[in-house]
RNA sequence: GGCCCGUUGGUCAAGCGGUCAAGACACCGCCCUUUCACGGCGGGAACAUGGGUUCGAUUCCCGUACGGGUCACCA
């Protein structure tokens, strides 16, 4: 057992945007790191440079600073291990692996891209998992020195053991054990001297001293072939805790592809930034206890790998949206009022009183992007059926809304300006209600809808009133009684 | 196809040999209510399947089915 302080790295490729799933996985590599008291990373895996993406190392670093994941070490910030970035860390793998060629851990291999597919041609017409035949496993000291010496392009390659098994522990998934011969002889170095990914990562990993590698499921399979380099170079094995898919449904993971798999795509729609990280803790992890609202600091408090689920989760944008809407309740009205204006200012143009109107829209709103469509009758009355009036648990309906209509409309008249508030015109419209011995809803119900002309409001009809106005409201019940 | 992994309600999930199999979201009903919502209460709904092991399996083992991953000079 170990006393070594953790050390865990998020190390993404900058080949696009940020989804979701990616985002759990920082998350994960982010609180295991802090739960320990230890060190989180950030690298950039940008070794492929035929998929580099212009700007997605910004997106990375945006993502995660607005998720408050911020990392002890970075390319930005530095650190006693850098550099950080993969590319400029190019100078260092080919020497690791040429020492694994002289210890025979490893071989030179000159096959073309030719060879090795009619190989792979071949290999499959009969029937055989394709894999490298090793071809140059056993090539004399001679014939290498003779092909360097002519300047064949080359690659080194791992030299898998000829039989026996490798296992190795995961946190999520337990000890698993296979067999050597159904590993490859995988590439380290590529013709044009850059390691492969997988190469990197073991050095990278090893130089860096992390302590526990938090990743996709995904790379399970290969696992086994990082810990033979592990072993090869007499390494210390980092904790594996491999993270199991996030879903876009039963078969399909989450793609880029898809418009609400990204976050700052659920940002653009109006989610919060604190409800999405919240939400993606629990896709694929429970706690302890009952607890599903968590702060960040609740999560590093809480988080034990342990707890990860094995199988596949389905994102489900249902539970988002009602986590979403709880984290807005739980906002101040100074902080909703904050989040909803640049949405209440995009809709709404006239005068009205906004504070009222977050007042009653906080307790509506499950997704900020939402708000427009729900206000979209202050600037102007909509064109309505009279077929609104008519709602069967109030009773009411077109002739006798318009009667309603007809006696609520002196009352408010008789409301002045400076009265104009919700004490006092409810005290008013109840005073008639009580007088036409009514229920509420035969006149405040038509109220609503000659106020709004929608089915659905986010408030009742006093509050509308007190949201448009007097002279917006009066006239728009006018307008009501016309139409009736 | 080989190898690896997975499978509890529609979804996320708890469970780690004996439970009336939690909870949340969604759904339905009721209450509250000036609509909807919020809030409160209640309801329907699950251990993929066949064999073992065991006094007893959702829990352990094996097979089957289904799903996923992986088999690149991509990461």
């Amino acid at each position: 057992m170990s006393e070594k302080k953790t050390r865990t790295r998020f190390a993404p490729s900058p080949t696009g945007y940020m989804h979701v799933g990616n985002l759990r996985t920082a998350l994960y590599t982010y609180l295991k790191a802090k739960s320990d008291g230890g060190t989180f990373i950030l690298r950039i895996e940008d070794t492929d440079q035929e998929r580099y993406v212009e700007g997605a190392v910004d997106i990375i670093y945006n993502t995660l600073r607005q998720c408050g994941l911020n990392w002890d070490e970075g390319p930005d910030i530095g650190g006693n291990y850098g550099p950080y970035v993969q590319s400029e860390r190019m100078g260092i793998f080919k020497g690791y692996a040429e020492q694994l060629v002289r210890e025979g851990k490893a071989y030179y291999c000159f096959c073309d891209e030719e060879r090795l597919e009619e190989m792979r041609i071949i290999q499959k017409a009969s029937g055989q998992v394709p894999h490298y035949d090793g071809h140059c496993r056993n090539l004399s000291a001679e014939e290498i020195q003779a092909k360097l010496d002519a300047g064949v392009p080359y690659v080194i390659r791992q030299r898998i053991p000829e039989e026996g098994t490798i296992g190795f522990d995961d946190v999520v998934y337990g000890h698993i054990e296979v067999d050597v011969t159904t590993l490859d002889d995988q590439i380290l170095i590529k013709t044009d001297g850059m390691p492969t990914y997988n190469f990197a990562n073991v050095v990278d990993d090893h130089l860096m001293d992390i302590t526990h590698v938090i990743r996709g499921k995904e790379y399970l399979s290969s696992t086994p072939k990082y810990n033979l380099l592990y072993k090869d170079f007499g390494w210390d094995i980092p904790t594996y805790i491999h993270c199991p898919p996030v879903m876009k449904d039963a078969q399909n993971k989450l793609s880029k592809r898809n418009g609400d798999a990204s976050y700052q795509d659920l940002i653009a729609k109006g989610y919060l930034s604190d409800a999405v990280l919240n939400y993606l803790l629990l896709v694929g992890w429970s706690p302890e206890g009952e607890q599903e609202i968590f702060s960040l600091q609740e999560m590093i408090d809480n988080f034990d790998p342990t707890r990860i689920s094995k199988s596949p989760a389905i994102f489900d944008t249902a539970k988002l949206r009602s986590m979403n809407g709880e984290y807005i309740r739980r906002m101040t009205p100074e902080q909703f009022m904050e989040a909803a204006r640049p949405y209440i200012e995009a809709t709404v143009h006239v005068p009205c009183d906004t504070a009222l109107l977050a007042e009653v829209l906080q307790k509506r709103t499950e997704v900020l992007g939402e708000i427009p469509e729900q206000i979209d009758f202050i600037d102007a009355l909509p064109e309505y059926s009279n077929e609104l009036y008519t709602s069967k648990k109030m009773k009411t309906n077109p002739e006798n809304s318009k009667v309603s209509l007809e006696a609520l409309l002196p009352v408010l008249e008789g409301v002045s300006e400076a009265d104009w508030n919700q004490e006092v015109i409810h005290d008013k419209l109840f005073a008639l209600i009580e007088q036409m011995g009514v229920k509420n809803g035969l006149i405040l119900w038509p109220l609503r809808v000659a106020l709004s002309g929608k089915e659905r409001t986010p408030g009742g009809g006093i509050e509308l009133a007190v949201i448009l106005g007097r002279e917006e409201s009066l006239a728009r019940i006018r307008k009501g009684i016309a139409q009736l």
